[in-house]
DNA sequence: TGTTCTACGTGTAGCGTTCTACATTTTCGC
DNA sequence: GCGAAAATGTAGAACGCTACACGTAGAACA
């Protein structure tokens, strides 16, 4: 008398099961599930069928004991920012067809973020715009395959990709645009707090094009936190001052918005009293009550780039890449030719 | 002569090692790290110190093996809406101090994303406005406890909790916000194509609302799908009709942006022309180029609340729970007392 | 006809936890 | 003091996969 095995065990299906119902090893399973070398179209076709039959799907756990979980990491700095949602977009198409799932970090804190994600085994992280001293992302790097998008380093000289935007040039683009539409007292709206090289490369580059274009002694920035009372102080201050700029370049679309708030709510006509620029080009830059004219670096172009690296890292390239992408002024209404009082 | 272990391996700590470093079984260190019953003050200490000097940390994927990730899905079903970021802020709060990290799934697909979860043994997950059947939602909650925000259905009917605003209420406070301030041909823009239980609450919120507020004949739902362009068309042809509505209701701040974009193109004023109401609440709302009406449904109540039912459940609760918040009305400009031109 | 390759399959040892079953010690009522 | 109960600790078998190390059978070559 044999004990019986429970026929359904209602229970999701193993590999042992799909073995079993093939009538083949579980070893054969593991290589027809891994694409992997020494399986016969034969064998193959028998285990798919199975695995279709039993509705057979891999338990990423389990997977990760012994390799990879197929999950990616991505993490943000600032949530509310409506960038990341293109940027998303990137990650997506880049993981379609493919096994890898990408998986968003929520926490207060991006340092205990990326160990949570280590913890989880993820294959890679994706870190968007990282604050994070050098020498932290290099410990990361040490012990988990990143991409970092939105940080500035000399090529080769860091162990993770990375995938930029030229921040400088867009801020030079910026510059350029604004003094071409005859504002020339260009002020710029910054971060403080954060030693972001994203940061640090927009601010040199519009120094850099204030002082090419002749309007050097005009050069102004102004650092804010990202609270939004933080910004609209220091909006408030700079657009009340003596000698009101003519123009603002933002930082970033979120705190152009804030900008085109405090100026609207002071009376003030956009963009004869002052022109504002973003950073960004998100979806609400779009919408008729803001018109902001904003740098385009296509987010979702980061994303999948920086997909395509994190995967090419962990299935074992080990040289460090970079990739660049074009930033590009679209102009709206914020910054139209000055209509100048004759 | 013995072979010498590697000293410093290089890699993390697995639990063997503390327990080799605190001088007791493996068991043991998985008892403290379980809070479970029957270690003694000493030997927990001991085990501490062992975890802290060596940097233990547990691997999720080996906890997974056994029983719990410590990890709980998030899934939204639109990203660009920036109401997900006060949900965020909530699941955040109740996650504090526990062992538990959230993580949003990203992918085109919720049904794709659901499976995703489950083959990475999520603990649970919270469903943020899934537009999917019922049974569908019966069959996940079938294999993992999930939570349900913004999800109309009979207390005590469902397997699974759900955690809600008022939604007919927060329809009807805003049909009677804006009569109350004089506006009395009061449309609404809704989503087509999506059987969301939500919609149709704050459908039959507002429907019952007029009538009772004696504008029954001025009931008018206009539907358009998510697309930009689509709201775009259909709040073009409603304030392009003959009888043009004096106060739009819309569905969620994000469309509310869209129609105040609208209108604003065709040189309309806000309120005075037409009133616009959203719902959300969202930080955009308080932006003066907006200022916008829109009802509070406090996102982060709602998502600290889920993740502390959604925990209780983890750990054994059996009977569903509803939650339901009250929604209130916020005033701003862009619903302002008609100015009846006497 | 033997010998060497190559292609295809299989057996099985872990991976780092949890948790049941059990062993040992301490406490306590009488 | 004695036996029972409570408290504390340990051993070791899973969990579902991957991948290393092999075995085997034809094909190719001499």
């Amino acid at each position: 008398m044999t004990t019986s095995k429970t026929p359904k065990p209602a229970t999701r299906a193993t590999i042992r099961e799909v073995a079993l119902d093939a009538g083949v090893s579980v070893a054969a399973v593991s290589k027809v599930l891994r694409d992997a070398y020494g399986v016969s179209d034969t064998l193959r076709a028998k285990v798919r069928s199975s695995m279709d039959k039993l509705n057979y799907r891999p338990l990423a756990s389990a997977r990760g004991m012994r390799g990879r979980t197929y999950t990616i990491g991505l993490i943000f700095p600032d949530l509310r920012n409506p960038f990341f949602g293109d940027v998303f977009a990137g990650v997506n198409s880049a993981l379609e067809r493919t096994q890898y799932q990408a998986m968003q970090g929520i926490s207060v804190s991006v340092e205990a973020l990326t160990e949570a994600m280590i913890d989880r085994q993820m294959d890679g992280i994706i870190l968007v715009g990282p604050n994070e001293p050098r020498a932290t992302l290099l410990d990361i790097a040490s012990r988990i395959p990143i991409v970092a998008i939105g940080h500035h380093d000399d090529p080769g000289s860091t162990p993770f990709d990375i995938v930029n935007n030229d921040d400088q040039l867009g801020a030079r683009l910026v510059v350029r645009h604004l003094i071409g539409n005859g504002f020339r007292n260009v002020a710029m709206l910054s971060l403080n707090n954060q030693p972001s090289t994203v940061i640090q490369q927009r601010e040199i580059g519009y120094r850099m094009e204030m002082v090419e274009q002749g309007c050097g002694e005009a050069i102004n920035i102004v650092r804010a936190s990202q609270v939004t009372r933080d910004v609209q102080i220091s909006v408030r201050r700079l657009l009340e001052s003596p000698d009101r700029p003519e123009a603002i370049f933002c930082w970033t679309d979120l705190m152009a918005f804030e900008a085109i708030s405090v100026a609207t709510e002071m009376g003030l006509s956009i963009p004869d009293d002052v022109a504002i620029v973003g950073y960004d080009n998100t979806m609400f830059c779009d919408f008729a009550q803001n018109r902001l004219t904003s740098v385009d670096q296509s987010g979702e172009l980061l994303g999948l780039q920086a997909t395509r690296l994190l995967i090419e890292r962990i299935e074992g390239r080990s040289e460090s890449e970079q990739f660049v992408v074009m930033p590009r002024v679209v102009v709206r209404a914020s910054s139209k030719r000055r209509q100048v009082p004759d």
